[in-house]
DNA sequence: CTTATTGCAAAAGGTTTGCAACCGA
DNA sequence: TCGGTTGCAAACCTTTTGCAATAAG
């Protein structure tokens, strides 16, 4: 999977961030890590630690938690329905999905909250994207 | 729900920017709108559309589609699995799921494209926040 | 007439990038 | 030594905001 062709030198400064991501479970944003490691890394910068998070993920070693669109998006329809975002093209689709139990269940099970159901994001390959993958 | 108390007077750009979202399917960016509305109205800035599309959010005339968050967030956690976020506080949560068979079955009715089960984002609130709802 | 809304431009985040110095192998 | 990485600062992009002029009721 990591398609990382040029060559990688080991830094102190990604191997503290990679520490600090594999031992705190908040799911913390780049600022975040930014002032933790500043402790550490009293010079670090804020630039640093964006090149090194692009560079793990590009890596595999990490993940991106997000909705991976540069902008907010907006829609029209109000109706309860929830969507399915493209990894590839972005592109945005409707999910109209009747059966929603599984969102009970779920809730009921290993989660301590209230999921609403109408409101998931499922990621993914859209028909068009998926028929441009034969190569 | 609309819990806008404000006074609210008609205006051109907003019609026409709630029409636009009404008649696309396409889950536009202010941005896109904002082109596409310059056609029939060659002043509109960018600013009136944005503060346009907060407004219609608030008055529950659109819905915006999106994590919701400022700024990325990052997981040291590469392990299969599926995030939930609470709608109050943005804290997110990790999901582990061991039955994703309605994702198949989803996949297999009314979607045409490949869902990846493990890349979910399930909205909601947490239990903390289910808590402090007793008001 | 009163005040909500606009257009404009500046400001405010978050993220990326160019560059010279520095560090790793 | 060679080239990958850093710190710094400037640039970039999206979104927000202050303000005087305009439009709506």
């Amino acid at each position: 999977m990591p398609a990382v062709t040029r060559n990688i030198n080991r830094s102190k400064q990604r191997d503290a961030i990679v520490n600090y991501l594999k031992t705190h479970k908040t799911h913390p944003t780049a600022d975040t890590i930014y002032n933790d490691i500043k402790i550490d890394f009293p010079n670090i910068s804020l630039g640093t630690v964006y090149r090194n998070l692009s560079l793990l993920v590009e890596l595999g070693e990490i993940k991106k938690i997000s909705y991976g669109a540069v902008s907010e998006h907006f829609d029209g329809d109000i109706s309860p329905h929830n969507h399915f975002i493209c990894n590839e093209c972005g592109k945005i689709f409707d999910l109209k999905m009747d059966n929603l139990d599984f969102v009970d269940s779920l809730a009921g099970n290993n989660f301590d909250g209230r999921i609403t159901g109408h409101n998931i994001y499922f990621y993914g390959l859209c028909k068009d994207c998926l028929s441009k993958e034969e190569d």
